[in-house]
DNA sequence: CTCACTAATGCAACAATGTTGCAATAATAA
DNA sequence: TTATTATTGCAACATTGTTGCATTAGTGAG
């Protein structure tokens, strides 16, 4: 299935690459201002993720969000970094720091999905 | 606010406390068969939180487990432990491992929220 | 034990996030 | 220019969780 470069693809991609931090469905809405419909939104995000261009963080405030894969190689993606949301100014960053966790014996990791929540540097209190 | 001794709340206690996994609410009324209102197994869980009896984990599966604290002291909680979901029988465990992430200069970090998914020993492929 | 107070419950309605079906639209390659 | 079909928009739906409100039932006082 070859993919068709659309307005809505691009549009999204350039808040992405621009964004100092990961984004959620209703962010790219607000800002998109119903250049594009919810649903597509939802759409071209989930292929970013299936084409590799982006990871999804599922953040404990029960939304899902992207961020641009940076240092991952065509066909290595490693995301097991932690990542940080402002509970102020609802900013989500990729943390350098990598997740390391030791499992119990016999258990094997497929994901890992770590947050750490708290205040950022400019909503310090 | 004085609390009262329900039944909905005693076999709820009861679940978590005979459980080595974490439950989630769908988990709880599946086993309660009808006995408690959905409605009132999210309130009720909710109340342990709130008293100081669970903690609630969000997972990247879309729901909130609850475990009941073990280690923690009446005024001091703490649950910056990793979460393993295993992805073939949902079991979720909490593990001995703790947190701990360095954060950028100028960050405060007040809740963690870590989960590794996998195999567990006795899914193991 | 009886009673009054009100915490807890059940039900309906709602909110938020995300997915799916389907017809219409529009990239793309021939 | 045209045919093919990926992508979109809209409506409908699923899941998780909360809220309002009338009813039920713990609990302590008398
Ligand atoms: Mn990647
Ligand atoms: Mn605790
Ligand atoms: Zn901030
Ligand atoms: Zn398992």
């Amino acid at each position: 299935m070859k993919r068709r470069n659309t307005p809505a693809q691009q549009a999204i991609l350039a808040m992405l690459k621009s964004s100092p931090s990961a984004l959620s469905q209703d962010m790219i809405e607000q800002q998109l201002k119903g250049e594009a419909d919810r649903v597509t939104i939802y759409r071209v995000l989930n292929r970013f993720c299936e084409d590799g261009l982006t990871h999804r963080i599922v953040s404990d405030d029960g939304k899902s969000y992207f961020a641009l894969c940076k240092k991952c190689e065509k066909h290595h993606h490693a995301h097991d970094h932690f990542h940080f949301r402002c509970v102020h100014c609802q900013k989500v960053e990729c943390l350098e720091e990598e997740v390391k966790a030791s499992l119990p014996a016999g258990y094997s990791a497929l994901n890992v999905n770590c947050w750490v929540s708290g205040y950022c540097a400019e909503c310090r209190v």
